[in-house]
DNA sequence: TACTAATATGAATATATGTTCATATGATAA
DNA sequence: TTATCATATGAACATATATTCATATTAGTA
C-alpha cells in the first residue's frame, strides 16, 4: 500500500481529521498563550511567591520585605519590578519610601486555592 | 543620636518590630514556596499552556498532539514528561500509543479563571 | 526474525532568568 | 549644599530552561 499524508496514528489514536481540525481550529493563539504563561510564569519562582504571599498579610515597603525575606534589597527591588510588570502588585510612595501591595484579586483568588492544593496532597 | 538595630525606615514604613515579626512567623516555607513556585511555573511556559489547553479539550496522543501544535515530536514529549511530573497531566497506553490528559480538576479551574481573567484586560 | 511506528530520553546548544555588585535617582534632614 | 536613607537599575555572572538532534525503547506487523 502506497504511503498517504494520513497513514500514521490513524486507528490508535483518538484524533482523525475532523477532531484534529477542530480542535486546532480552537487552539489558543500564540498571544494569548503568551500572556497567560506570562502571568503564570510570575508565580513560578519561590521568591516571588514569597513576596506575594507576605504581601497578601499586609502592604509593605521594600526596605521591610528584605527584612521580612532575609534577601537582598536590589534582589528584592527586581523581582518587585517584574511583579509589576504583569500588574500583580501596585505601589504607593509616600516621601522616599514606596509601599507596595498586591493588585489584583485574582490573584489572593488563585494563590490561595494553589496553596491549598499543594498543601493537601 | 547613636544608630541602633532598628533606626531605619521605623517612622515611615509599615512595619514595626511587632508587625515584621507577625508577618515574619507567617512567613510561607521555603519547601511550600518552592512547591507552589513550581506548579505555577508548569504553566510559565507558552508550550505547555498549549498542550493543556489541547488536552482540556480532549484526551490525545503525543502524535497528534505534535500535528495539532506543530511542533517536534521531542519537544512535545518533554514538556509533557514535566507536565506530568507536577501530576498535571496522566497518561494510558494503548499498544504503542499513549494517550495524555489532563489529571488535575484545579488545573482546569485555575486556567480557566485566568485565561478569562487576561482576556478581558 | 527484521522492519516500522510511537514514544522517550540523553547530550548539546542557545536563550532566559535570578542574584549580586556597583552605582544612579529621588527625597529628606542637617 | 552635603549627607544619608530608600529605592531603582544596568552590567555581569551563574544557573535554569526549551528546543533540536541523535538514538533508545517498546509494541505491533510482515
Amino acid at each position: 500500500m502506497e504511503k498517504t499524508l494520513h497513514d500514521t496514528c490513524e486507528e490508535t489514536c483518538s484524533g482523525n481529521e475532523l477532531d484534529l481540525g477542530k480542535i486546532k481550529g480552537n487552539l489558543i493563539s500564540p498571544s494569548t498563550a503568551l500572556e497567560v504563561s506570562d502571568w503564570f510564569k510570575a508565580l513560578g519562582d519561590p521568591t516571588r511567591v514569597k513576596i506575594i504571599h507576605a504581601l497578601l498579610q499586609s502592604e509593605m515597603c521594600v526596605h521591610d520585605l528584605t527584612q521580612v525575606l532575609e534577601m537582598g534589597q536590589s534582589a528584592v527591588s527586581h523581582q518587585l519590578r517584574l511583579l509589576r510588570n504583569v500588574r500583580m502588585v501596585k505601589r504607593r510612595k509616600v516621601g522616599k519610601t514606596v509601599y507596595y501591595s498586591v493588585d489584583d484579586d485574582h490573584v489572593e483568588e488563585i494563590f490561595g486555592q494553589t496553596l491549598q492544593h499543594v498543601k493537601h496532597d
